[in-house]
Parts: C-alpha cells; structure tokens; sequence
DNA sequence: ACTAGATCAATACTAATTCTTGATATTATT
DNA sequence: AATAATATCAAGAATTAGTATTGATCTAGT
C-alpha cells in the first residue's frame, strides 16, 4: 500500500526525529496528528513583518530566506533554511507579538507546519518532544553563533570562502545577490571578491 | 536591494465608500479600525483551495485572478479584480467551508482585509455598512450575470471583442494566456483571433 | 596614503515567460 | 457529409525579468 502525497511528505520529519531520538509508534502517530504540510511558491511570504510568526516550520524541500529590512530600506538576510531545517522566529512565536522579521520563499518549498497551541500539546502528550526541540534549538544555536563570530571576526573574503565551506550546496542554489546579502556585502564586491579569487586559483 | 514596507493607505476606500455613500466620521474611523492593509506578491496565493476564505479584500493596487482547477487539471479564470474592487470567494466567506477556489497575485498587489468578526461588527456599529455593502455585492452581481451571458451566448471573437470593450484597461497589463484562460479558449486560438483581427482592421 | 568596502550607472548575460505558427485532430452545426 | 469553430501538440521566436559584471568614483578607518 502506498502513502498518499501528504502522509509521504511527513516521512522527512519522522525521518529527522528518529535520527535525533528514536519515536515509538504514538510518537510517530503524534507527528502525523499535528504537523501539517504547506505549499509555498517561490517569492511567497512565509511570514511578512508585523504579522506574528504562527508556525514552528520544517522544510521538507526547498530553500527559504530569513530576513531584516533595516532603516534605510536595505535587505539582510539572517539566515537561509533548506531540506530539513526548520524556520521560525522563535521571538515572535513565543511571546506573539508581531515579528520584525520576514521569511520568503527562495523557491518552490514545501514545509510542514506546527501551530503554537498543537505545539504545547505535543510536549503533553509527548514529553519526548520536549528533549527533541531542545536538542533542535541548541543546534541552531550553536550555527547562529558561529555565524555571528565569523561575522564579527573576519574580512568579505575570509566570510565568502566560510561560506563555500559551510554550505557549498547553497552556492550554485542562490542567486549571488542573496549569498552577498547574507555576508553583510554588496553584490558589486562579492562578484569583485569571485573574480579575484578565480584568478588567484584559476 | 530595497523592499520598502507596507503602507497603510485607507485612503482609497474612504474614498470608495465616500463615493457610493458618503461616511460621517465616526464611519470613517471604524473603515481605519477594521481594515488592515497587506501587500501580496506577485504569483502569491490570497486564497488556497482547501482554505477557508476569511477576508473580504478590497484591492487598492494591483491585480489579481480568481481561477478554478477542474478534474482535468485546467484553470478557468473567474475573474480579475483591479484597482477598486473587491475580491471575495462569498461562499466561503460565509459558510466558513472550504474553499474550491484560487485566488492569486497577478502583481504586487495591496490590499485591504477585514475579516468576518470585524465585519460583523461593522454592520453592528455602524449600519449604513449594511446598505454600501449591499450595493457593491449587487454591482458585482450584476457584472457576473452579464458575463455569464456573455459566455453562453457569443462566439469566441465576440466573447474577446467584448472583453476588450468592457476591460480596455486589462488588455495591455495581463498576458493573453490569462485572458484566453478567462474567455474560455486556449492561448492559440486566441492568438490566432488576434492575428485575423489585426488583418482585418490594420 | 592605503585598504576594505560602498555607491552609482551602464552593460552583458541568462533564464523564465509569453506569444506565434504549423500541422493535425475533434466537435458541433448546417 | 461538409464546414466552421475550436482544441492539442510541438517547436521556435520574441520579450521581459532577473542576475552578474565592470568601470568610475567615493568614504571611513588604520
């Protein structure tokens, strides 16, 4: 017997859980119950400034962007989230108040959902879940701190070249545009940057 | 790279209502309370099928389509809504069911929302709302039945001649695979109507 | 004065979308 | 049965949108 499209876009995240911590069959059957999958196009909000941030989101396929409009109207992107990560502004979910943030759709991507309330009773009636999304968030923590000494610590190029190391399968997968704002540089220097560097190792 | 944020401009639809029946302040004050403004992207969905219609949008720049997938997999585009009207799927609305129905950014397209509850409390404080509303839905109504006898009536290069007549402004500012998808005929044959047209009238 | 980087404007390149055309089929009408 | 209206499929052509590069010039911090 064959899974429906929805039940099938599920397996990714019990896939994930159980290489985090094996679920037995209610917690897998939990899983099933509260999280829901979503369709996003590429360019979609996911979540737009001054709206509150609903769901706990894990991406099933696709890319998406975090981002910060600041001030002067300039773009910078916080983080990028691909097949199995999550996004979430975790500040305006918990305390529900209208993020300043805005997550967009990169490209087509499917994510599977989690409302705050089914979020609370999973962690009821699944305690596991509780050990799950800290062990999750600590992850995502430690990337974000990394990101940040790197950010405070090194030159566009030290930067750009982390990044190839780091997540050399988002380099082809974005528009430089996007990598350049995710450095804190403009496009201008980042392409500058790229054709030093081809020429150094050509 | 700039991305300016969402501006709240009520201003439009005061000016709308103004113009069917003029508000006194206090209206005008419940037309700010009750009315969000939100910005939708370009290929961006309003409504999902599957979802429930909860707003009732005024459009105060852009465009948008409402469009139906049949069995076959083929859209049938309901309507297009400008600058100025409305786009609702009312039988959703109402019934909070599930709705069969897309509705989908053409453009950046800004809109007004409110929602069933602040509608309803409208009508409750301020009354008149009961009379603009029902004559803007008696508009609409009108203007669906007329193309509905369009539609069972007249060829395919009456039923473009008309469209041309009644929405000159649509013409130049949607592809013609949208409008062939509106008039009911495939992209080809329309752009072989418009090819035989231009001969005769060059 | 030098380096890392920004800004602005022009151009080049690439990919996505849209439009057209030809060949051939289907369906409804007379 | 013949004809007009319209669909389907496939291939190219044309257009537009999005992205990348380059040159010239500017600024702030060592």
């Amino acid at each position: 017997m064959k899974e429906g499209p929805i039940k099938s876009s599920i397996r990714p995240l019990i896939n994930y859980f159980n290489n985090l911590i094996p679920l037995n069959d209610k917690e897998q059957d939990s899983v099933f119950t509260y999280f829901v999958p979503r369709l996003y196009r590429k360019r979609q909000y996911i979540l737009q400034e001054g709206d509150t941030c609903a769901q706990f989101n894990f991406i099933v396929s696709g890319c998406l962007r975090m981002y910060k409009i600041d001030e002067k109207g300039n773009t910078h992107v916080i983080y990028f989230a691909t097949e199995n990560w999550w996004m979430i502004d975790l500040g305006s979910f918990y305390s529900k108040k209208p993020s300043e943030l805005n997550i967009e759709a990169m490209e087509d991507t499917m994510v599977l959902q989690i409302s705050y309330d089914n979020l609370t009773t999973l962690y009821m009636q699944a305690p596991k879940f509780n050990r799950i999304f800290r062990v999750l968030i600590e992850n995502s923590y430690v990337a974000l701190q990394k990101r940040l000494l790197q950010n405070i610590s090194s030159t566009a190029e030290e930067r750009y070249l982390a990044f190839i190391e780091t997540y050399p399968h988002l380099i082809n997968r974005l528009p430089q545009l996007q990598i350049a704002s995710f450095l804190g540089i403009t496009p201008e220097f980042l392409s500058r940057l790229r054709s030093k560097l081809s020429k150094q190792n050509p």
